[in-house]
DNA sequence: GCATTTTCACCTAGGTGTCAAGTT
DNA sequence: AACTTGACACCTAGGTGAAAATGC
């Protein structure tokens, strides 16, 4: 997933373990389409029948609440896919549907059901977090030059699609 | 450092959680040189004064006994420097003089001292293994041709000299 | 003379959007 | 017509030994 959803987190008990995750789950129960003239994202019907949940668990929990809160946590590995039957971990989505990311933040002595097959626990030691500009719309090909621009643009591994990068190409160099 | 050094650890509790760690300790006192002629390593004077320890801490650390004695445990991320200045965490040793390797396995709650820039404690909770096959002598530069080939032919990132590897890039392909 | 460092081409491994082709 | 997939060129990132350059 890119751009990476990244946070800083306070308040933790510096000597406390905890572990960090993330879920995305679906905005509303809609299907969408997207409108190219208007420049706009259209209900198309409603939404498929629910998929597997995948919970991403930060590569770095197990840790202290000291660790986490000195470094910005980053999600920059979880990776979508829309095949119900992937089997590497991968968080399962529709494709032209809308989702919130969510951080979770579990107490280590509270994360007993903790899986990256089942829903994420709910109650006392468990705080979870969600940003509504964070919500997106999932898709197989980008709907606009936008959206095209950003990835590319901010994307280290897109550096060759840049205009930069292409002109460069062909000048001269002595 | 390749090879690397891989164990299959047994015995372990599979409840209680582990540190694993390997260091590298001088097998004596003595400083080698490679005749080339005997193809034999001669002590060629005394050691160099030493350096500062380093410990490797395995990455999966901390983890459960039964997490540990289910997998390969492998050291193919440790890394070598004769760079007594270095601020990477990387093991520090002399070129030309004779090391052991040593795999520590360290229960969590006797861990308290473990860092990577002091010695591994010892005592109880604390056990240490370590393999005469696995003893080498550093160097700077491959002192003789079986050495070079064993890299060239067991390690992948080296694939581009291998003899076959040399020979297809001059075939016709159709 | 030997040991060490630096630069380099050549790999592995994997993250990008593009485009052509396939699917529904 | 809209959506999805797969092959591809082009990157990042970093692990190899060869060979040239440097140091002692």
């Amino acid at each position: 997933m890119f751009p990476a959803m990244r946070v800083k987190i306070a308040g933790l008990d510096p000597h406390q373990q905890y572990y960090i995750a993330m879920d995305i789950v679906p905005v509303d129960n809609k299907r969408y389409r997207y409108v190219y003239h208007s420049s706009k994202w259209m209900v198309a019907g409603n939404a498929d029948s629910p998929v597997p949940p995948r919970v991403y668990i930060h590569p770095d929990s197990l840790a202290s609440g000291d660790t986490w809160m000195r470094q910005v946590v980053s999600f920059d590995k979880l990776k979508l896919t829309n095949n119900e039957l992937d089997d590497q971990g991968h968080i399962i989505l529709h494709s032209m549907h809308k989702y919130q990311p969510r951080v979770h933040v579990i107490r280590k002595d509270f994360s007993s059901e903790l899986s990256p097959n089942k829903p994420v626990p709910s109650g006392e030691g468990v705080k979870t977090f969600s940003f509504p500009e964070t919500v997106f719309t999932t898709v197989t090909a980008y709907q606009n030059q936008q959206i095209t621009r950003l990835k590319i643009d901010r994307n280290p591994f897109a550096k060759g699609f840049r205009d930069s990068g292409r002109n460069s190409c062909c000048h001269e160099v002595h």
